[in-house]
DNA sequence: ATTAGCACTCTATTGTGGCGAGTGCTAACG
DNA sequence: CGTTAGCACTCGCCACAATAGAGTGCTAAT
């Protein structure tokens, strides 16, 4: 959909005007604030246009004009171009406090505060999920009884757990040692091969340790689910700042929302795949019933394999040309330093 | 202070009806709902005495009463008697979901959540606070170049790690045996006691296991102080059920509140110190300068040792006979929980 | 001490009219 | 034909008044 440049400029004004008020504009406010050099009767045959193609609406008759869900659609894909824009916000970025922490989970939760504040969103990041098994290390600790916990460490760096039942009969001694056994193996296989390997290997041995093996098969998947699952909201309260959810039933469905995580991942999942800053506006989005709520989302990387999302969830009507920069700027600030950190557990 | 047995049936039942219905009561509801024997103007005689002691208020003229932070003081400590209720709350405890998980970090989460749905509140707890370095196991896990995971596992089963920096020189092969003599001398000494036998010990000797040893205490330092800063809270959208926060500025500050997790920690922090069910109401918490709103505490325990705390933060106009009996469940849930589970890791 | 009765107070709700912003349409203009 | 000035019309917003209703406080009687 081609339109004239003309109308194009005035779509922006209206849009830009929109999101800077929150309020409808009318044909003489553009005239006021914009220099079109054409007069308010102009303004308001274009606007009757950009309606008529559903780029625009008003609430009733005698209101302003305001972007529809499609509008915002267009200014995004065809009218923000951020490069000319005076609104550049790499140095609020920049001068942004870092994140610093080394507890992965400590950082992704660093990282959606991150982008909380300076969106005025809330901001979302959903663990990132590694292949399978890639562990460093795997520890086996007794605690009282039968009882055990199993200690893994992903190549990230990530430190995962899970207690499980052991037989008595097997000793830290012999734990010790099959840890070491595990270790050594993982450099070239993966768990469930080690597994294989394992099995073939003792068919004829005594199976003390094919069960033990089972066992942490097992557990390593239930942690990985366990992570998989991990959405990390922060500062959903920003959201209240927005006039738009000034109305108590408005904010409620909102938390409601964000209680759900789990549809939330599902949201957030599809957007994996592909590389890069996608925009959802308004209703674009089917899981999430939330009227007039936005996402901008990126993926961020651990050396070159994309291994989760992250972004952000505000009202339709957000600053999308500062929001689109740090999300963006935060996706890369966290591959940098999950890079950094392990990127050689990572690669191999 | 001691008042006449009818008049307490009084502010127990003006109390009680406020709880349930939000709004002022008048005098005529109380003769309809009650069964005092006496009439309309008699229990307005009643009532303009309860004001006179602090007891009632209302908010204009022509309205009826509502409690006074001060009433609703001596309806906990005086007025409930939860034995002879029949609003007894057990059974619905006994048939809630219980906590499952077998991660600590999880089960807290679990535990706040439990304690906001069952108390349509805001559930909140703080981390459990164990006594200095009684670990169970200490790894070192080496990620490339000079980075490494010193990875913690406490008596409790909780395991924390923490990204360090080691001299290339040193082997695995060391560390692994360096992790080895540390656990075996925590059977007996605490992490600061070992560092100090240690150097003992080693003054003649090479120095290179210092620096570690070192490290080590630093580690757990900043890893217990980073446990010890942490608060679940749960189910904080479950406070907006409350018609009490119906406005949007109230919204608005009751989440900022939340968000500075610190003060609320401070504030929690106060109450770990003797044990039992406390109550704050209103104005009572200095820290937490939200108005209109009561907290219900209580501590858990691990063992013997009172190691957290847990409660629930709502409206002062909250259902206090149930709200204690859920925090108490929930504290008592979470003692034996850990108690089962870590005994005698703790108690040693 | 308790009660009936009544005047009084204050809130919440509903209805009304005026104001202002903004549109859509028409006719005139270059 | 695109642009513009002018004007009637629509609708939300706000202030104001009128009304109903709930509940109190007081007084006098029991």
């Amino acid at each position: 959909m081609e339109l004239h440049e003309r109308n194009k400029r005035v779509l922006q004004a209206v849009i830009d005007s929109y999101i800077a008020s929150g309020a409808p504009i009318g044909s003489t406010v553009l005239v006021k604030k914009y220099d079109f050099g054409v007069s308010s009767a102009t303004l308001r045959n274009i606007m009757a246009e950009l309606e008529e193609l559903g780029f625009l609406t008003h609430p009733h008759t005698s209101a302003g004009r305001i972007p529809t869900d499609l509008g915002y659609r267009y200014y995004i894909d065809s009218l923000i171009s951020i490069k000319n824009d005076a609104d550049d916000f790499g140095d609020q970025l920049r001068q942004a406090p870092p994140l610093y922490s080394d507890d992965l989970h400590e950082l992704m939760e660093e990282a959606s505060l991150f982008l909380a504040s300076l969106s005025h969103c809330a901001g979302v990041v959903v663990a990132p999920s590694e292949p399978e098994a890639t562990y460093k290390h795997i520890e086996f600790v007794r605690l009282r009884g039968r009882q055990a916990l199993i200690i893994f460490v992903t190549a990230a760096g990530l430190v995962q757990n899970k207690l499980i039942e052991l037989d008595e009969s097997i000793r830290q001694q012999d734990l010790n040692q099959f840890s070491a056994y595990l270790v050594e193996e993982l450099e070239r296989w993966t768990l469930t091969e080690v597994r294989q390997r394992l099995l073939e290997k003792m068919r004829e041995d005594k199976l003390v340790f094919a069960q033990l093996m089972d066992e942490t098969c097992r557990a390593s998947q239930e942690v990985q689910e366990r992570e998989n699952e991990k959405v990390y909201i922060g500062g959903a309260a920003r959201m209240l700042e927005n006039p738009e959810f000034a109305t108590v039933d408005k904010m409620r469905a909102l938390f409601k929302a964000f209680e759900d995580k789990y549809k939330l991942l599902k949201l957030l999942d599809r957007s994996v795949a592909a590389e890069g800053i996608k925009v959802f506006i308004g209703s674009e989005n089917p899981y999430f019933e939330m009227q007039g709520c936005s996402m901008v989302v990126s993926n961020y990387k651990a050396g070159s394999n994309v291994v989760g999302t992250l972004g952000v969830i505000g009202p339709t009507r957000m600053r999308y040309k500062q929001v689109i920069q740090v999300v963006d700027y935060t996706a890369k600030l966290l591959s940098k330093l999950l890079g950094e950190r392990f990127k050689r557990g990572i690669e191999r």
